[in-house]
DNA sequence: GCCGTTTTCGGCCCGACTGTTTTCAGTCG
């Protein structure tokens, strides 16, 4: 059992102890044990097999248990119980804006709803409206709330969707009268793969006056709801937005608390009392009532003794700990990458000339190019034979030439690892590359030996500098290869062969909790935009945030390397 | 149900907004 199916059991149940109206305790217990088990960067079953699940924070005696009993039965008697007193489909009426547990336990003890289409039903009959502290309005709300969760599926999208409407918001935002300071916050700004929502932050004396102009922008669609200090609609073009407004006397606090995670802010909520301060969003509360305000974030972690935490890192798995003890990384940054390892040419399957992508590699500060496209056996992408390999080779000498040292290009290939392990060129075509990325794009749905046999012989190959894409998974269309990672980690920590970092928004593969093992086992990564046209290395951006969620430094990314470190790594790792 | 440089028992973050309320419960982040 993965540690997702893990989580999502424990989350489960917390949700229906909630609905049965058990102390919100263990409830909030289930729930961190959730979402620290989502967090692991081990699979939790090695743990197990290792007898350290009380390692997982979270996970005590009582959890450790029932987790003990799912991995040897494959079931919890504790689970299917209380899924035969709470009909375990009311989980999905929680996901209704506006509903709740209280209110979710209510709608089914009182009329008999038991999943969605039950509380749609209902609220169309009018039967919700008459019930204690229930109007016309809230009947209304809820119908509201139904209709935006069907619109909008799934209810995360793409940081690359996003990121670029809440940047025009911003923009608009600090153009209005008396605003001093705007940006983004929440999980936009802590660089999560997807996101929920927008969160915009911003600073002005009069808050009320922003939150006008805010709501007068075109984009707006709907206002679910607005207040002194905050506001929360939905755009036109469906995506969720929440604004807060605080005097810039108080930005760095309340940029803190809208940055989150909640589950850091709890930490840090913790750490203040502890001093005997009360934290929220307005700044410090001494018990003597006196106020300390904030206007600079940094200055929040500086009254908790620590020092600034980078928002990537705010999850809380552990970083309040090491700032505590002085041991946070030194982040990767964009600055420090100085090449691309994986780029595409109309060779394959490509939209530009050598010529176009290597132009533009230079024009966006890139010191060497290494040109990958694929091999032969992936059709669909026109891949190349051998002989089309060397007549390439020849291509990139001359235009190297005519380049001359604006920046320097590479000949590899992204060869495929084919259904049987063997890779799709033999070893004398891979010898005269000067660099090899070898990935899967077919049979991933193999069983996980078969999977995770492919991938060892490719590391194992002394070829093979680099894996591509290593789980194949597509955000919300492809599930990842079934793999297991620790001996793929392993494996390529002992060759010294790099895993990438797929920086595509879709792949984004490896993942942050992944990348940050891999990296825990001494892996070296490659941060990749596997470019198919030129705007793609601006992707970059979205690989780093990967990398930096987790916790990876510069020493060990491949592509922050000189060149001719690299060449010499590609030469020679292998044994 | 978890957890411990205040504790192995008694704590467990903090505030805004909404609707239906004459003072607050529920939800959300």
């Amino acid at each position: 059992m993965e540690n997702r199916q893990l989580a999502e059991t424990f989350e489960a149940i917390g949700d229906l102890l909630e609905i049965k109206g058990e102390v919100v305790y263990k409830v909030l217990a289930y729930r961190r044990a959730a979402e620290s088990i989502r967090s692991q960067s081990r699979a939790v079953q090695d743990l197990w097999r290792e007898g350290e699940l009380r390692s997982i924070p979270g996970v005590g005696e009582a959890l450790a248990t029932k987790i003990d009993e799912l991995l040897h039965t494959g079931k919890l008697k504790f689970f299917e119980e209380l899924k035969r007193e709470v009909p375990v489909t009311l989980v999905e009426v929680l996901r209704v804006g506006d509903v709740g547990p209280k209110k979710a336990a209510r709608f089914w003890k009182e009329l008999g709803v038991k999943d969605l289409p039950g509380l749609e039903a209902a609220a169309r009959a009018g039967r919700l409206q008459g019930m204690p502290g229930m109007g016309a309005r809230s009947e209304a709300r809820i119908l509201e709330s139904i209709e935006a969760l069907r619109a909008r599926q799934t209810g995360r999208v793409s940081i690359a969707r996003a990121l670029p409407v809440a940047e025009r918001l911003l923009e608009s935002l600090r153009a209005v009268p008396g605003v001093v300071a705007a940006e983004m916050a929440g999980s936009l700004r802590r660089r999560r793969e997807t996101v929920g929502d927008i969160d915009l932050l911003v600073g002005a004396q009069r808050p009320r006056d922003v939150i006008g102009a805010f709501l007068a922008l075109p984009e707006i669609g709907r206002v679910r709801g607005q207040g002194d200090t905050k506001a929360s609609v939905e755009l036109a073009n469906g995506l969720a937005v929440q604004l807060w407004v605080h005097p810039p006397e108080h930005f760095g606090t309340a940029l803190q608390y809208a940055t989150g995670s909640q589950a850091h802010n709890v930490r840090l909520r913790e750490l203040a009392q502890s001093k005997g301060l009360s934290l929220s969003e307005h700044g410090f509360k001494a018990s003597s009532g006196k106020m300390r305000e904030c206007a600079d974030e940094a200055e929040v972690y500086a009254v908790l003794g620590l020092p600034w935490i980078a928002p990537e890192l705010r999850e809380d798995r552990g970083e309040v700990q090491a700032a505590l003890e002085g041991h946070l990384p030194e982040l990767l940054t964009l600055a420090d990458i100085r090449g691309e390892l994986h780029a595409h040419t109309d060779w394959s399957d490509g939209s530009n000339t050598l010529e176009e992508m290597a132009e533009a590699a230079a024009a966006s500060g890139l010191e060497y190019l290494v040109i990958t496209d694929h091999s032969k056996s992936l059709g669909v992408a026109n891949g190349l034979t051998p002989e089309r390999v060397r007549q390439q080779r020849r291509k990139i000498e001359a235009l190297q030439r005519k380049l001359g040292d604006r920046v320097r290009l590479l000949h590899g290939t992204e060869v495929e690892v084919l259904a049987d392990g063997q890779l799709d060129f033999a070893d004398d075509v891979l010898a005269a590359f000067d660099l090899v990325t070898a990935s899967v794009h077919s049979s991933l749905r193999q069983s996980r030996d078969r999977v995770t046999a492919r991938m060892l012989a490719a590391i194992r190959n002394p070829h093979v500098d680099i894996i591509g894409h290593l789980t194949g998974r597509m955000i919300g269309t492809r599930d990842a290869a079934d793999l297991d990672l620790e001996a793929v980690f392993l494996a390529a920590a002992e060759q010294g062969v790099a895993l990438e970092i797929n920086s595509h928004p879709e792949r984004l593969d490896l993942n942050d909790v992944h990348a940050r093992r891999a990296s825990e086992v001494g892996c070296l990564l490659a941060v990749n935009t596997d470019a198919h046209r030129p705007e793609h290395f601006g992707l970059r951006s979205y690989g780093i945030g990967i990398a930096r969620r987790a916790w990876v430094t510069r020493a060990n990314v491949v592509n922050a390397w000189e060149v001719e470190q690299v060449l010499r790594w590609a030469a020679g790792h292998a044994r």
